[in-house]
DNA sequence: GGTGAAAGAACTAGAGG
DNA sequence: CCTCTAGTTCTTTCACC
């Protein structure tokens, strides 16, 4: 990670879909370096992959909202096993295995609110292992889709 | 946004950076109808950006965090302002705006637990409006870059 | 590592069904 | 709305530095 990978990464989470040839001339090199640079920085998994972003409401998931989800016993078996239940769910956008008072938020979204608290009560509390959750209803989103790299230390 | 729509978004959603050849092939139409459909998702908004998914380690986050906190007094000045101002950190990759008990829940990545917590006690807590707040470590992330659709009710 | 050139593939606009 | 075509641009490889 020098900085011509760094550079290459920013222009990458910035726009995924410019070309080569674009992101070669803005960060100084020639194509066929920046092309090389990238792939070898996909085959580290540092460039995990290029997604679209889609407005929520357009996928019909005009409401969204955090669950946070308590379970026991808090073995592995259970924590696998509810990870893997709540990610298959369609509702479900994100999962998140937590320290603290929460072991898990999940992220939902639905059509409405009908369909959210459907989604909580016919879904996610037929779960045995849940023994507590709290849902809030999330207002707005704000996303970062180009991080910047942090210093080292 | 027909059956066709859904296909390409679909696909953009998998994989951003495949051409618009495979895309239309995949989907069944020829390359200039796919490239149209493709811009006028992009006009309605319904695309809203194509983003490359770096590992956050590679961007020196190896750790992450949720911090949910409470503000007063909850009028739109002081919501505007916190979050503006915590979505300038660098440190913060997303911002909720909440209803409930908690009045944002953020997202932040830093170097360790160290950076985390000075983070926290040196820019967080200087803001004024916050009356409380309460950060919970991610262990595991795990996000569905490829939300499926719902029914449309 | 990086570059430059060249073959092959993709993008994109425009005419036409 | 979709297809076909053609000019332009991009990708990708490879010999060379």
């Amino acid at each position: 990670m020098d900085e011509l990978d760094s550079a290459i990464v920013r222009e990458l989470q910035r726009d995924a879909r410019q070309s080569n040839r674009d992101i070669a001339r803005k960060v100084g090199v020639a194509p066929s370096t920046c092309l090389e640079r990238t792939r070898l920085l996909r085959e580290r998994g540092v460039i995990r992959g290029y997604h679209a972003d889609i407005a929520p409401s357009a996928l019909n998931r005009g409401v969204q909202a955090l669950v946070s989800v308590q379970v026991r016993p808090l073995s592995r078996a259970v924590i696998d096993a509810f990870k893997a239940f709540t990610v298959g769910l369609p509702e479900v956008t994100a999962v998140f295995v937590m320290a603290g008072s929460d072991d898990f938020v999940i992220h939902v979204g639905a059509q409405d609110n009908e369909h959210l608290h459907a989604f909580l009560v016919d879904r996610l509390s037929q779960r045995k292992e849940i023994v507590g959750f709290r849902t809030s209803i999330i207002f707005q989103h704000l996303a970062k889709h180009d991080p910047a790299p942090l210093p080292e230390a």
